[in-house]
DNA sequence: TCCTTGTTGAAAGAACTTTTCAATAAACTA
DNA sequence: TAGTTTATTGAAAAGTTCTTTCAACAAGGA
């Protein structure tokens, strides 16, 4: 299962950083892996407590950290829910839905060229980007036609 | 002076809404016309009550609201600082300082074609896109060249 | 199995934001 | 300009969110 793998590739990276393994950081990997919307730290804790009961929030937040530092989780920010959280794939572009707040990543090329003008433009050097676009899903779409022919 | 304008420019805006131009408004108003960097609800706070020595803390919440309502301001998103805003200019492109965490706006052409392919890989409609840029500014770059050579 | 030490959860504390409410001042009227 | 109405204000209190502290615990190595 595909799940599975991206969760081992969590785990051991978790490893490799030199830390240890525990049913908490499981727990709150698992969390992320499972849903891909952006979940708040509350909402990651709801939902650790059926893996692990025994979690705490603060050991959400502490795990948070830990991954966002790591690079397996990301930090979202949007108008009506400031941070939350995403398991980070391997680029930062998140396209969320205003409708029922999924949020999936996707591939970004040809930003290069726009990065490389404001570059010129600006004198700035560019270390890193963030862009999220913001929109309806497709079942959103879907369920709002349904509602308007009722 | 073009500062000015733009200023009289948001006022008419909050008396065209329906809102009554007081003195704790203007205030934070011109605070964040004169500051092109983020700056966070307590700095506007600061700098605000030396233009009007009674502006209350509340109020500045109040008013950022409102403002980032009304589409005069907008709210910013760092990972190192959550909640702050600048004034909002026409469009939602941010290059930050990693440094010195100045924020400036610049004009962004050749993310259509960028939307356009997401829009027909995923199905979704997008509305409104967020693009922040993250790197060192002409200033702090210099700076760092010279603590190299120190 | 035992030991070492990183990790945990509860409680307390700090930081940040919102609500409440009486006093104030902006805008309109006469 | 003075008077009236009512949105707005600031202080205090309350509510949220996040961090620090610290004794108990458990992961991983010996
Ligand atoms: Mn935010
Ligand atoms: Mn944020
Ligand atoms: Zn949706
Ligand atoms: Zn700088």
């Amino acid at each position: 299962m595909s799940v599975d793998t991206q969760q081992v590739r969590m785990a051991q990276a978790l490893r490799e950083a030199g830390y240890r393994l525990t049913q908490p950081r499981l727990a709150v990997l698992q969390v992320l892996q499972e849903n891909e919307a952006g979940l708040n730290p509350e909402e990651i804790h709801q939902l650790g407590k059926t893996l692990c009961p025994s979690l705490g929030l603060v050991t959400v937040y502490r795990t948070l950290d830990l991954l966002a530092e790591l690079g397996l989780a990301r930090r979202l920010h949007s108008e009506h829910q400031c941070h939350s959280y995403a398991s980070a794939r391997t680029d930062r572009h998140y396209l969320i839905c205003e409708r029922c707040h999924r949020v999936i990543e996707f591939p970004c090329h040809g930003l290069d060229e726009l990065l490389e003008s404001v570059r010129q433009h600006t004198g700035y050097t560019i270390n890193e980007h963030l862009l999220e676009l913001r929109g309806l899903c497709p079942d959103c779409q879907e369920n709002q036609a349904v509602q308007r022919n009722a």
